[in-house]
DNA sequence: GTCTATACTCGGATAGAC
DNA sequence: GTCTATCCGAGTATAGAC
């Protein structure tokens, strides 16, 4: 992946800065946040940072392309080494990210913005966030598609439609819930799964989904 | 609703203005305008047109104010006069919406773009945004309560959360759909209904879903 | 490789004439 | 009420020293 035969040592720092932006971000929020800021938390000057990453745009790029990378690494690797892990529950490990967004705010709040803006063809993460899209859903329409084999998914609609209903309904939860933070979004999402999980003939019923709150 | 006694005349011209920069957005689009291209598009200089909108924000929130505003007159008033509207088909309205925003991308950036930055408490767009969504899921919820006590909706989840399910779903797809308008929005959001619907015994069960494409 | 300093652009806001 | 003109700040990008 080396981006160039030389300068490996670059390619190092570029790492280790992002990851301590990612950090930054993650902590300290991101408000439309300029170059100079998140320079100045890693340490840097704006021209320092630049050197590494073209632009302002790259560089948040950049960073969540790190994000993500490491929520994979993290969310993928640890849970268990088992080569069925497409098959292993995706609802769990759904539910887990999303729980874990509810504690980095600053990065909801930049892949929020970024993917409104980056819905221009013109903006450099254009094909990032279609690429990733993609990716999501991909995985998502597999596995569904295996839970509804399974019975553990109502066949009442297609996978590959509700790989992207689910995508949509996390990307908007994030949204409601920057507005207003009280609410649960992994809780939401969850009462979904339930609503579509096939009645339960046999199973011991999961709790029909007392559902988060009930606000208006 | 007139702000002050005098000047009545103002606020019509105003609202002439927001009309006319509906359309213009709703037609050429938002890429992150700046008020000088709203004002030219109206025919009015960057300062005339700030003298009806203190600040650019404010400006932008009318805008989407006047587009709620035009669509909930449109889309309850044009149909049907009945009192019963309340109870009349939420799931066919919401659809015709949705159908609709994808004829006025413009006005699907803004709207995206606001409701992220919105997320600020010190946004001006704030407490617009809260009030707007609460507002939505609050009739969402009082329909779709109506529709399960009418066993047209499954029970298995709580109006309340399936209202925001809906809210998010619909705001999630609309960025997808800003990064690949081939999607059928309103296909999908049907489908997830219909998802919802309990199994039809009597019904002569309403082909069930095709479901827009089989996108990866 | 990193800094300081600066250049340049954009866009919102305001003053003041008409 | 509307315009022209101007100001000002923010923020990115770059030049050039060290």
């Amino acid at each position: 992946m080396a981006q160039r035969g030389s300068y490996a040592k670059g390619v190092a720092k570029r790492e280790e800065i992002l990851e301590r932006e990612l950090d930054v971000v993650a902590r300290e929020g991101y408000r439309g946040a300029s170059v100079k800021e998140l320079a100045e938390a890693v340490g840097l000057s704006q021209a320092g940072l630049l050197h590494y990453f073209g632009t302002k745009e790259e560089l948040f790029t950049e960073i969540l392309r790190k994000r993500d990378e490491v929520d994979i690494a993290h969310y993928r690797g640890e849970t268990s080494e088992k080569p069925d892990s497409d098959v292993r529950d995706l609802r769990t490990g759904y539910l887990q990210i999303i729980r874990h967004n509810s504690e980095v705010p600053g990065l909801v709040q930049l892949f929020s913005r970024m993917a409104v803006d980056a819905a221009d063809p013109e903006h450099p993460a254009h094909s990032f966030f279609l690429a990733r899209g993609a990716e999501l859903r991909d995985e998502f329409t597999h596995a569904l598609a295996h839970q509804q084999r399974t019975g553990g998914l109502t066949d009442r609609i297609a996978p590959g439609t509700l790989a992207r209903i689910l995508q949509a309904v996390a990307d908007g939860l994030q949204v409601q819930w920057m507005q207003d933070p009280t609410i649960d979004m992994a809780g939401i999402v969850n009462a979904l799964f339930d609503a579509l999980t096939p009645t339960p003939s046999d199973e011991p019923a999961p709790a029909p989904a007392p559902s988060p709150e009930e606000h208006g």
